[in-house]
DNA sequence: TATATTTATGCTCATTTTGAGTTTAAGTAA
DNA sequence: TTACTTAAACTCAAAATGAGCATAAATATA
């Protein structure tokens, strides 16, 4: 695993950085931006001649990418205490979510390339039901891990933390070996826990970025299972993103960002479903959508594939200020 | 308006500090930790010797003002063009908002001070019903900003966005001089929006902080009645910390931090609404905190001062987990 | 052509959650 | 004792939510 790229631009005495995590979405299918094969994100230096930090994402990105960018928000601040300058000072990066409309997400240019974000976290794909890698693989690692350790409170915490995280609905009977059964056992997946999660498989070294991180103890081909690792805290990174944006897009018409211009709202809740990796209640989807005058027709129709045409779709861009500033929620589970 | 101290540490090319938010409360009061008068917040510059941002924060703020404090979460991070270092480097500061249980709120330690919140927002304190500075000063001189540009659609924008940022209901009647009067009327106060509201008197140059601010072509006695200012983005810094405070707590029992370890349901739902600055409900209160088992009764009662004594309650440390991570949330408005 | 299949869209219904009261209990101050 | 104050239990209607059924409008197929 070489770590030697990326710096390659930086000069001087800089500590800071910026990293994008551009999201988009083609054929349903939810992608980030990625330079040097899928192993980094979008990032670079922030310089003198940056009038701020989006102004600097914005640079790098274009630079690497040619990837024409909308909306941008701040997302994390994280230091790396592992990469210094010369008069010793961590290296500090700021990272940023950024939105990439359908129509714009241009291929592969350059050293970029947009990458399927369940390639990194197969376990974060709902939407065919509970993974088989999650009650196959990873929860059985993950209890090993909390029975690994002595001291009784810790594991029963862990026990716990585990529930929590990964929701343990359906596995509830098949692990309730301890005397415990009786505990709150319709503990549901909450799609937002993407950073809990990675970061619990990075505690237990269950992916190749942790520290301790011993294939051999587990599964055959783990490695090729447990997604693909990224270099630095990178995959870290796309996991703040994809929390953020799930839990956002259920207060804030994000989506907005992200769709062409019109559009039906099967699209659109097809959209909203890669995001999120679960299935919505289509009949609800709808009702919410209205209640909340986000969209109105074009009147015009789609070219229907299979069944009934769908009428066509627009943001009503009047209120491009009410979504900045109204709760206007998009729905929720099934 | 010197702007000298507070560098006086700097040392070597480092480009990032940390900025510090410490909230407590105190007699049903929010408080901030300020140094310099109340003209600053806790800083320091990040060292090499400090292993995370969270490691800089405590450092700092164990240094410059004794205070042990619990609780700390990431804000946001800032750029500062016009501070730079030798290299040119624009200053890069992180900012981080802390919580202090009420008991351990020291007095004014050394340089630093607790200072009630909403003398730097007097615009926010709603607890006794909409202030007058705001029907008074603000809207009208919103309104003659917003009047102030030549393009009819800016000022239109103006007008809904002066509208939605500050809850337009009552002056409705007394401002609709313009022919869309049939607007929606009862766009409500939304407690949260701290930032969006200090970010607009900026804009509109009615903070001392803004560029163009001339107190002489607003009110008499403008300067007294805005609040107090600070140096550098201070005041934005803590603004951005009471939006995710006031955010937050809906729905993550953040109140936790803030409580002695035993208090009454009154005791508790006042804290809160010292945060939101706004009343509660007091009955839809105590049912949400119900529903939620956050707290348990102690056994014991308050010796009352005067009405019927209220039971003592605890919070479930059991649930220090779930209060991470599952979605408990406290009231809404009245 | 008739029929099945597919997708879109309109509508119903039970349950839960909210906002806002009323009533009763248990103390202190006058 | 009486008035006043705060606590705490309970009620009720309106709104939001989760889940299902019914109908409409197209294409694919027998």
């Amino acid at each position: 695993m070489t770590l030697s790229y990326s710096h390659a631009h930086q000069q001087g005495s800089g500590t800071t950085e910026v990293v994008a995590v551009l999201i988009t979405i083609t054929d349903n299918t939810a992608q980030v931006l990625t330079v040097d094969q899928g192993k980094l994100l979008p990032n670079g230096p922030l310089m003198p001649l940056h009038r701020s930090l989006q102004a600097g994402v914005r640079q790098w990105v274009e630079e690497q990418t040619q990837q024409p960018l909308g909306y941008l928000e701040q997302l994390y601040t994280f230091v790396d205490t592992n990469r210094r300058n010369e008069d010793g000072h961590a290296l500090v990066y700021v990272s940023y979510l950024g939105l990439v409309q359908e129509q714009q997400a241009k291929q592969a240019q350059s050293q970029a390339s947009w990458q399927d974000w369940y390639d990194y976290f197969p376990w974060e794909n709902h939407l065919t039901g509970t993974p088989d890698i999650i009650t196959n693989l990873i929860l059985p690692a993950l209890y090993m891990w909390a029975d690994s350790v002595e001291d009784e409170a810790i594991r029963q915490r862990r026990h716990k933390r585990i529930g929590l995280c990964w929701g343990i609905s359906q596995i509830s009977e098949s692990h309730k070996n301890g005397a415990n059964a009786s505990e709150a056992d319709t503990i549901d997946w909450v799609a937002e826990h993407v950073l809990l999660r990675y970061e619990m498989l990075y505690e237990a070294d269950l992916v190749p970025e942790a520290p301790n991180y011993q294939p051999n103890r587990l599964a055959a081909n783990w490695s090729q299972q447990i997604g693909l690792p990224m270099y630095y805290d990178h995959r870290r990174v796309i996991a703040t993103a994809i929390s953020r944006l799930r839990a956002k897009i259920e207060y804030r018409p994000l989506i907005f960002g992200l769709m062409p211009d019109s559009f039906t709202l099967s699209h659109l809740q097809q959209s909203v479903e890669a995001l999120s990796g679960m299935r919505l209640h289509k009949q609800n989807f709808r009702r919410l959508l209205e209640s909340q005058n986000l969209v109105m027709p074009t009147g015009e129709s789609s070219s229907a594939q299979r069944g009934r045409p769908a009428k066509l779709y627009r943001f009503c861009h009047d209120i491009e200020l009410q979504s900045l500033l109204m709760d206007s929620k998009l729905p929720k589970r099934k």
